[in-house]
DNA sequence: GCAATCTGCGCACGACCGTGCTTTTCTATA
DNA sequence: TATAGAAAAGCACGGTCGTGCGCAGATTGC
């Protein structure tokens, strides 16, 4: 890896971190360069439009969800105790100083159509399909009833996640964080098996 | 009214649909001029900057959700159909174009500290509050349960409506909006007073 | 240790931003 | 209908945005 690979990274781990707080268009090139020490033209040099900045902010992005949140995830035991680790990984995510930056991102351009909207589309489908596919491995191991359905579990999981995110954030609600644990362990108790009588 | 008031209200009223769409901060004067066919100095002079222009912006969207959604339920009757009204007004107008205007803005300025993340925190409080008082209503109907939290069901019910904007609006899912009935229906059964046997 | 390539800087550009000031056009009232 | 006052336009400003070009210095492969 080259000089130049070496501070490209470095740019885009500053810019993750900007992006949790003022979104992939909020960001602009010349306070990123301000804050990597460098020149404007400096740092654009390394990406060749902003718009490639901005695609590769989130590839980076979706590298450190993969390292923080799904990798570690897929090594707890299958079933429920891997849709916790999951759930709890990913609130830590979140807590991060500025959010998710995929929730801003979201909510930034799903009026804009373009190469970044299609890429975050992307990435938020393998989101909810991993969601999914988590909750399967607890159906197949008899944590979960056969008759329930994954994908709702996903929305579900993510709407419990969103409205944390948003009731900490803006409100400042410290209480939030237990609330969403209180919704996620109901979202689990319901999907269990009906114990026979 | 004079004609003043009578632009304003009109530029208002576009403004709104504007924010939906990109926000408070992607909204801008120039192109919102253009919308209203009047020059940008003729557009400027209604309000006194940008800032006042956004808090104006929040004000209308205010008015508009009391309008389409806060009111009308209220007509309900108390409790559990009071409950059901407000929640599918909301998703009603969470589904005009461009969404929910507060969803929007509220991602966009929880780390942009002044005026208008003030008012929006404030708002964003008032939903919360309504939310749980209509919950109220139907505890002491006997709806539910004497025992539920009121704030517990009101961080979940707007999980819910989060979950469903975000998927239908960034992966173009339809089959969300169902999902997020059933979250809905799933959360009231949780809610309702355990059978006695 | 030299040469070639790569990295970063300085500078400038055109566009658009929010915002004032001055002038023209419209509106409402006496 | 004349006129005071409101509404809108015209124009210009300083600033910042993304982007391009040419050059100096650093890095790297032979």
């Amino acid at each position: 890896m080259g000089k130049g690979d070496e501070t490209r990274i470095a740019v885009l781990d500053q810019a993750v971190d900007v992006a949790r707080r003022v979104g992939l268009s909020g960001l602009t090139i010349g306070s990123l360069a301000e804050q990597a020490q460098l020149s404007k033209s400096g740092l654009f040099g390394h990406f060749r439009s902003k718009e490639a900045l901005q695609l590769q902010i989130l590839e980076h992005a979706r590298t450190r969800f993969e390292e923080a949140v799904a990798r570690p995830a897929l090594r707890a035991p299958r079933g429920e105790p891997r849709v916790r680790e999951l759930f709890d990984r990913w609130l830590r995510w979140d807590s991060l100083p500025g959010g998710c930056p995929f929730v801003a991102a979201a909510t930034e351009f799903d009026d804009q159509p373009g190469a970044v909207r299609d890429r975050l589309v992307r990435d938020q489908r393998d989101l909810f399909d991993m969601i999914a596919t988590v909750f399967r491995t607890g159906i197949t191991e008899g944590h979960f009833r056969e008759d329930a359905d994954p994908d709702q579990f996903a929305q579900d999981f993510y709407g419990v996640i969103l409205a944390r995110h948003h009731t900490i954030r803006l409100l400042g609600d410290q209480r939030a964080e237990a609330r969403a644990r209180s919704a996620f362990e109901a979202l689990l108790t319901n999907a269990r098996p009906t114990p026979s009588r």
